[in-house]
RNA sequence: GCCACCGUAGCUUAGCCCGGUUGAGCGGCUGACUUGUAAUCAGCAGGCCGAGGGUUCAAAUCCCUCCGGUGGCUCCA
């Protein structure tokens, strides 16, 4: 007998009791189990306990559990795609959130391939096939996995997970891999293929192109269909879709990829979010310039920005003097394609970074540390050029505006103006409800030599952003390496819909450029000394956080932000006039209003407001009009009738200053 | 940039597999109706089927190239 812990409690079993059988006595033959933990290790339910040990259970719908579910189901996929395609090499296949993917090395499948596949996959699911662990020493494995060098560089280098010494089989599928996995693939019904994708082996795109195929897979059909259901709600408050619903923006073919057109009702949008922002750049200390789209090839060879970003900016716009003098010299298009890859030529460049021009505006003058800290901000639109596969909606563009600051400080200043930037980020994140993000502070890598500036400077920084992040109470985590390689980062990541992660706004200090244009100020000392600069976007740009924020409030603005505030809807032709007061008193109070005295039936005229999600909808007929009053579906689409004209601006007014 | 899929009227889409002068709903316009809470009725206009090339007697449909979009991969100062 051997002595077994469970639950907090001792239990005697005969030596050699499987895990699964454990379970059994315990909670009896409906428990969930999939997997237990014993003396910590996640084991097959098929595990003989050989001797005294603590033994725990793992649910099917417990986190572990469904990434054995998950992993078990992906094991399914490679059993069904190596039964389709025999010349197909399984390489590694991880349970991931919500399911799993397996990649292959085999030639490109299609949609119906994906369809087969999954057939098969459901009839191996009704074969109730036993998943079986067997354990080989290391050369058998090698032997067994010969013809799969993926597998061999696995073995070698142990790459992505432990694999141990062990096997699975199903039928005639086998792989390598540590376990656990569930008994049998009866288990594995809820899944469903979602699509496929090119992936490279290591996640490295000078090795081997694979087939990479995932699925979603839970443990019952209801979380299954929920999570269906959520995608396809999701779906509905994309902002590309929302975006073009609601007239917020456009993205036009012929004007080009990734280049956003602000329409009027989502320039107001964007308007207020500068408004706003702007009043706390204000309040900050910040002072607002203005600087052109362009700058000269100098200026980015200076900063560093030209050439090392070159395969990302738009290749630069070479003057006409320069151009005939080429001609003349009879420079042909290879040569040229050449100095322009060396920036030897003369012109200009669309800028992708707007911390040129504030430098120059801080070289412009004299500096003495009574001037710092010296805040530079502008709504600076930058062009970059990110690859066509990348770009998408608002989210990823080659034109994009930052809320862009450039911070000129002592080093003493670091630790305080850091907290002024995560502080403006959290006023306005609160502001608009979005609690739904992460801060990560990303770190230098210390075994890396691509960094600029003295690991004192370094240390010192690094701390100060946990510091700033710590005194302002946000959760974040620290990540090494994350850090640009001219200082430590503070960025502010973001949710979307989808669950995609999105990074929004970003602080960084920088100890490269002050270096690099050689900026100084005038100490109390009367000597010089270098500033140095925090860099930040604590938006990331007005694009994607306007797609985020479309996003986050469903297309439904809060009043200060709506496109049209109130939508006033006319009963019958004998309330225009009535409407035209109405509609004149509030343009005199400045909200952003649309009238309709069509003759559409009220029903009609609702549906069709409604779509626009306005914050108020207002129905005029015999009973305002006689009683000199207004009746209005508020934003929560609850009704308020009768209420009179001046409380009505009021109670609007007021919810409009205070942003709620 | 890479892989898969997609592109028909302002929007949503049928037709494409199996080649034979594009069909609808919404929206727009005109008229009738004058309406009290999510689609009133009728009529009209609107498409060289993303662009270019090829195969064919004949191409929205089959093939190629390009442009644009979607989902991923890689990248993101």
């Amino acid at each position: 007998m051997i002595e077994v812990h469970c639950d907090g409690a001792l239990h005697e079993f005969s030596e050699g009791t499987k895990a699964g059988e454990v379970f059994r006595n315990l909670y009896g033959k409906k428990n969930k189990a999939i997997a237990a933990l014993v003396n910590g290790e996640q084991k097959d339910l098929s595990f003989e306990l050989k001797k005294n040990c603590e033994i725990g259970i793992i649910t099917e719908d417990s986190d572990e559990g469904l990434y054995i579910l998950r992993h078990s189901c992906a094991h399914l996929l490679a059993q069904a795609v190596t039964q389709l395609f025999p010349d197909a090499k399984p390489t590694i296949g991880p349970p991931i959130e919500h399911g799993f993917y397996y990649d292959f090395e085999m030639k490109p499948i299609n949609e119906d391939d994906l369809r087969r596949i999954e057939k098969l996959m459901k009839k191996l699911v009704k074969q109730n096939i036993t998943i079986q662990r067997e354990e080989y020493n290391n050369e058998t494995l090698r032997k067994m996995f010969e013809d799969n060098p993926f597998k061999i560089e696995i073995m070698n280098e142990k790459i992505g997970h432990d694999v141990g010494s062990s096997a699975y089989r199903q039928g005639d599928f086998i792989d390598l891999c540590k376990g656990p996995h569930v008994r049998n693939t009866s288990k594995l019904r809820w899944f469903k293929l979602t699509s496929t994708s090119q992936a490279f082996w290591r996640a490295d795109s000078s090795r081997e192109a694979l087939v990479r195929i995932y699925g979603m897979c839970y443990s019952s059909k209801e979380e299954l269909q929920a999570r269906e259901t959520l995608l396809r709600e999701a779906s509905k408050r994309d902002h590309r879709k929302l975006g073009k619903e609601l007239q917020l923006f456009h993205i036009d073919e012929m004007v080009g990829q990734g280049l956003v057109l602000w329409t009027p009702r989502g320039s107001i949008v964007r308007n207020e979010l500068q408004k706003f922002i702007s009043e706390h750049l204000n309040l900050q200390g910040y002072q607002q310039v203005h600087t052109p789209h362009i700058g000269k090839l100098d200026l980015y060879r200076t900063s560093g920005h030209f050439p090392y970003y070159q395969d990302s900016q738009y290749p630069p716009i070479i003057g006409r003097n320069t151009l005939r003098k080429l001609s003349d010299e009879n420079c042909s298009c290879a040569d040229l394609s050449n100095l322009m890859s060396k920036g030897e030529l003369e012109g200009y460049m669309l800028k992708p970074m707007n911390c040129p021009h504030h430098i120059r505006i801080y070289t412009s003058q004299p500096r003495s540390y009574r001037d710092l800290p010296l805040r530079l901000a502008e709504f600076g639109t930058v062009y970059r050029w990110e690859q066509s596969g990348e770009i998408s909606g608002m989210t990823r563009v080659r034109g994009f505006t930052q809320d862009d600051a450039h911070l000129f400080i002592t080093e003493d200043q670091i630790q305080q103006e850091l907290l002024g930037c995560i502080e403006l980020v959290k006023i306005i994140f609160d502001n608009l409800g979005m609690q739904n993000y992460r801060v990560r502070i990303g770190l230098r890598d210390l075994n890396s030599d691509k960094y600029v500036g003295n690991a004192k400077q370094w240390d010192k920084a690094e701390e100060a952003c946990r510091k700033a992040a710590e005194i302002l109470g946000v959760k974040f985590s620290e990540e090494q390496g994350e850090a640009a390689f001219y200082g430590p980062k503070i960025d502010f990541i973001v949710n979307d819909v989808l669950g995609r992660e999105w990074q929004l706004g970003t602080v960084q200090v920088d100890y490269n450029l002050p270096e690099r244009f050689d900026l100084t100020y005038a100490g109390s000392d009367g000597e010089k000394h270098r500033p140095v600069i925090i860099h930040r976007a604590p938006f990331g740009s007005m694009e994607r956080f306007c797609g985020v924020l479309i996003e986050h409030f469903g297309g439904m603005f809060p009043t200060w932000l709506s496109p049209t505030q109130v939508h006033i809807l006319t009963i019958s032709e004998k309330h225009i006039d009535y409407a035209n007061q109405i509609a004149d008193r509030l343009a005199k109070e400045e909200i952003r209003l649309e009238l309709d005295t069509g003759d559409d039936t009220i029903g009609k005229k609702l549906r069709t407001h409604r779509s626009m999600r306005p914050a108020y909808i207002m129905i005029l007929g015999d009973e305002e009009q006689n009683n000199e009053t207004v009746s209005f579906l508020n934003p929560d689409r609850k009704q308020t009738n009768g209420l009179l004209m001046d409380d009505f601006i009021s109670k609007i007014k007021l919810e409009i200053k205070s942003r709620k």
